[in-house]
DNA sequence: TTGTACGCGTTATCAC
DNA sequence: GTGATAACGCGTACAA
């Protein structure tokens, strides 16, 4: 594979090179024979723009960094989560022409963000997993110090300068524990994923403003903690099981530990939603797959990473002082009415936006 | 932030450009005070190279590709799969200082790698997920003939010049197989992915080895496929539950279509390993969590990613032509005995190299 | 062991 | 509309 160089171009459409890159890069007017005697010399030579040299003299990497949490044979994230948030951000990177460069970080030590832009490796970044241990905070915060171009992924910091683009998890959890009460449910559990992510806390304010509403005094007693793994929903069974006298309803911060404590329910010859009646969280492709299929809180993955990719691409890309503010987006989650809830209207596959 | 460039460190160091680059290269020999004095400077100014700059000079980008299939809402990978393959890919490139550039591909149109090497986007790249549809033959067919530095994972093409890390998937069917001959099956059948995957023929392959062998013959009518989902799984259970009175062992191609299968079996009241003993494939997460856990061939993803990210940057960063070579590594998976298979000793966690 | 000098392929700013 | 040209920051061959 030869490389041709812009200088051969302007030689063979015999122009200056200067006028070769302002057709390329579609800059000022030209003269469309101009513009297509460059194009032809340029497809003739099998040219295009060197994106190193581009990147050079502009001064920018054109790469937009997207760091993930990761220790070997731990794996923190779901196909789905995964799968949706990198698929958004790939798509809006793809369409400014920016790459996404993948980073893993150990969680556990300071990761030293601030040296992938010294090293002009990103032009910006995308944390995604960020929790709140000690480690993660220092991390985060010192990027905010440089007022540097970065969007935590669901995920509060109480920092300024912190940009963020999550989810609505109150309005989520509010919108599953009064989807409960809608389905006559008085006595409604909570297993919450682990404390230190944010959204844990605001799926549980939404829990707790739906039961206050319903005039229904929180009961310590009936609220678990999983780490949001099938493992630990299995785990929980035990206490749910052994409080299964004063419960009709639970709501479960993700489908997985959903997943799982159905399975162990189940085996305990409890049926949900015959017995219990459950709402999950994310709405993962496992919620419509399991028996009973999951009535679940849809998270709009997809276009978070999405919007997180386009909101920093402008920050990085305009000379607006202006649009340089942390970014600050919260979208809405969907309630989608499965079996489990038992729901009458279950199999029309009901959804409202909540 | 701000950057500094080499030419303040070279003048508060009291040297010149060159010795700069040289200390923070590690190139050349150099007087050990020299040495400090730069690195001193360096610290100082809070300077670090620049690595768009650095590429620019080395003619190339510095990044190593990782071109994944993506259809938006479609999730071909298990995280598993995904995790251990880039978390294997990242520790290699971030040892030798390389990035990541991930890239989506659409399958079902011919992707056009090439342009990403000429447009200096990559160095290398490995394709991940490739199967053996003509749109990604023809994509990887030009890779091969421009003779770019590329390597497909898992999958083998018939076509000179196309580099591949895979597991040896002959053999691990073949184990998996010889395994359930062991406990006394005499009937196997065998639940095969997709066959455009040329690792699904490559089981099929030693499931038939593993057969001929013991003197069975090949039955066809107890070979089905699915598409490495647990849903296709769910939907064999028809097709093994109608076939279970000459049926006495299965061989699956994947941990999630056994997990399908084995709980559309348990609800029509046939348990594993009681009534069918059954390996499958992978040791995902999933394989030691699910009701019972399951006997499998462990696939080393994350050594895969690993040694192909390691040969690339072997082929691109060496001056030797001998090394050029495409890559063609095999490794070998390892039999996890559990509980699926019926076998006795399940309970240790035995193992064995396949 | 260190310094000098040039080139890499663009972008962007002028002048025409 | 188009052409000339100065950066951009680093790697490296060669000289000293």
């Amino acid at each position: 594979m030869t490389l041709t160089n812009r200088k051969e171009v302007a030689k063979l459409a015999g122009v200056s090179e200067a006028t070769v890159s302002r057709v390329l890069n579609g800059i000022g007017p030209m003269k469309e024979s101009t513009k297509l005697k460059v194009l032809d010399a340029a497809k003739q030579l099998n040219y295009e723009l060197n994106a190193v040299a581009s990147s050079f003299a502009r001064g920018r990497s054109g790469n937009l960094g997207v760091v993930l949490p990761h220790v070997p044979k731990v794996h923190l994230f779901s196909t789905y989560y995964f799968s949706e948030l990198l698929g958004g951000i790939g798509e809006a990177v793809r369409q400014k022409g920016y790459g996404l460069l993948l980073l893993f970080r150990d969680p556990t030590t300071v990761f030293d963000y601030v040296s992938l832009y010294r090293t002009q490796r990103v032009d910006a970044c995308i944390v995604l997993g960020a929790s709140g241990i000690a480690s993660e905070t220092e991390s985060i915060r010192r990027l905010a110090e440089e007022a540097l171009p970065f969007c935590v992924m669901d995920q509060s910091f109480n920092h300024r300068g912190v940009g963020s683009v999550a989810a609505d998890h109150v309005r989520g959890g509010y919108t599953a524990v009064k989807h409960l009460l809608d389905q006559g449910c008085k006595h409604i559990g909570f297993l919450n994923g682990s404390p230190q992510y944010s959204n844990s806390s605001d799926r549980r304010a939404g829990y707790e403003k739906a039961l206050s509403e319903a005039g229904i005094a929180i009961d310590e007693s009936i609220v678990y903690e999983g780490n949001y793994s099938r493992t630990s929903g299995k785990r929980a069974a035990d206490a749910v099981y052994r409080d299964l006298h004063r419960l009709d309803g639970i709501f479960v911060a993700n489908d997985r530990m959903a997943i799982g404590l159905i399975q162990e329910l189940r085996e305990r010859g409890c049926d949900v939603p015959g017995r219990l009646k459950l709402v999950a969280y994310d709405d993962s492709d496992a919620a419509s797959l399991t028996e009973p299929p999951l009535t679940t809180i849809k998270v709009p993955f997809f276009d978070m990473g999405k919007l997180a990719a386009e909101q920093l691409l402008i920050r990085i890309t305009s000379k607006e002082q202006g649009e340089k503010s942390p970014i600050n987006e919260k979208l809405q989650t969907e309630l989608k009415v499965r079996k489990s809830s038992g729901h009458l209207n279950a199999a029309g596959g009901e959804s409202r936006t909540s």
